[in-house]
DNA sequence: TCTAGGAATAGACAACCGTCCAAGTACCCT
DNA sequence: AGGGTACTTGGACGGTTGTCTATTCCTAGA
């Protein structure tokens, strides 16, 4: 992908806001250059493909989330706190940006072809989940058997819920979702 | 889709074996048809489409795992340890059947257009998870905040862990990640 | 002002994919 | 045997994708 003019963006994202209701990505290279107004052959000029594109809107909404989640990893509070914030902040992008929930499994599945796109989710996402775990681990508020595989773990399991609720319900209840999951991962499933 | 021939359904099976290696379900009709050696109409005799077929090979995969993971249900010991089991069970299946791992999120995608596939899983995997949960939280032993939620969050958190494992690995050491997963969601994250 | 060269676009093209129709074949019931 | 029904298949169709070539546009520098 070229380094694309400001303007040819701004229109793409655009576009991106009359893409067919809860059609995901699933639009034709055609109607993203009709709804554009950009030639086609411009896209094909500046994408290498429609995986490409894909990957520029995916990329665009992952920057949009990577604020709010850094924010939430860098707020007041015990470690714990901290990343009871972080997993709300990802189910509130998920919530905000239905898209990017729905269309994130099938860029992982292909992860060699979103090579870029991976590294945005890793930068945005996963590493502030790494850190606030491996800083409760060593704070010892944490018990961790294996800091990749737990962050993975909560990743997967926000994910799911995130997407079970949209695909059933439509839309996500930021406040009440996150208050059915994020104890439940915290505290684990055992009573005590 | 239709019901279909005996030999035409051990035709299409045996030729998923033969599908190239880590692509999926990523392969055309055609591609299914001369690996199958049965015409591509023929195909379309049987199946309304591509996402009819994948269902079906789907399906098979389910229908295969859904006893190791009844039986893990079913198992002695307490909630908690049949909870385990079903975790552990749901893994090895997923370390089983890597092609079911990694096209289940875009079944679950377009549940409208899979509501058989649906339908299979949850039968196969959510109730049986559900029923333990139910279970354990009537006996005491499990704190649960939403049933419904729980399961799902148990879930994709195991998706994730053993796609990502499945990518980056090729392949899943069941005992080990059930190791590093299992006991991290059972008891939360938070040090006791 | 002129020009060279990169950027942008039109349009044609082949390849492939999923779909579907219409004709052929096999089989069963009466 | 006859006729109806389900099965099977060849082949055609429209749509999308990615590529390519040729033309036009734009702009910096001589």
């Amino acid at each position: 992908m070229k380094i694309l003019p400001e303007d040819l963006a701004m229109k793409l994202l655009d576009a991106s806001h009359e893409f067919p209701e809860g059609s995901g990505f699933d639009v034709s290279i055609e109607e993203v250059a009709r709804i554009a107004d950009i030639p086609r052959a411009t896209l094909y000029y500046y994408f290498s493909g429609k995986d490409d594109l894909v990957e520029f809107y995916l990329n665009d909404l992952m920057d949009r989330t990577r604020a709010a989640i850094q924010k939430a990893a860098a707020s007041e509070g015990t470690s714990a706190d901290r990343l009871a914030q972080v997993m709300t902040a990802v189910i509130g992008s998920f919530a905000e940006y239905p898209k990017m929930c729905l269309e994130l499994p099938s860029a992982i599945k292909s992860g060699q072809d979103h090579v870029a796109l991976m590294a945005n989710m890793d930068r945005s996402v996963m590493t502030p989940f790494r850190e606030v775990l491996i800083e409760g681990k060593a704070a010892g508020e944490l018990t961790l058997i294996d800091v990749e595989v737990a962050a993975d773990a909560i990743m997967g399991a926000l994910h799911m819920v995130s997407m079970k609720t949209l695909i059933t319900e439509g839309a996500i209840d930021v406040e009440e979702l996150a208050g059915a999951v994020v104890p439940q991962l915290v505290n684990g499933l055992l009573s005590r």
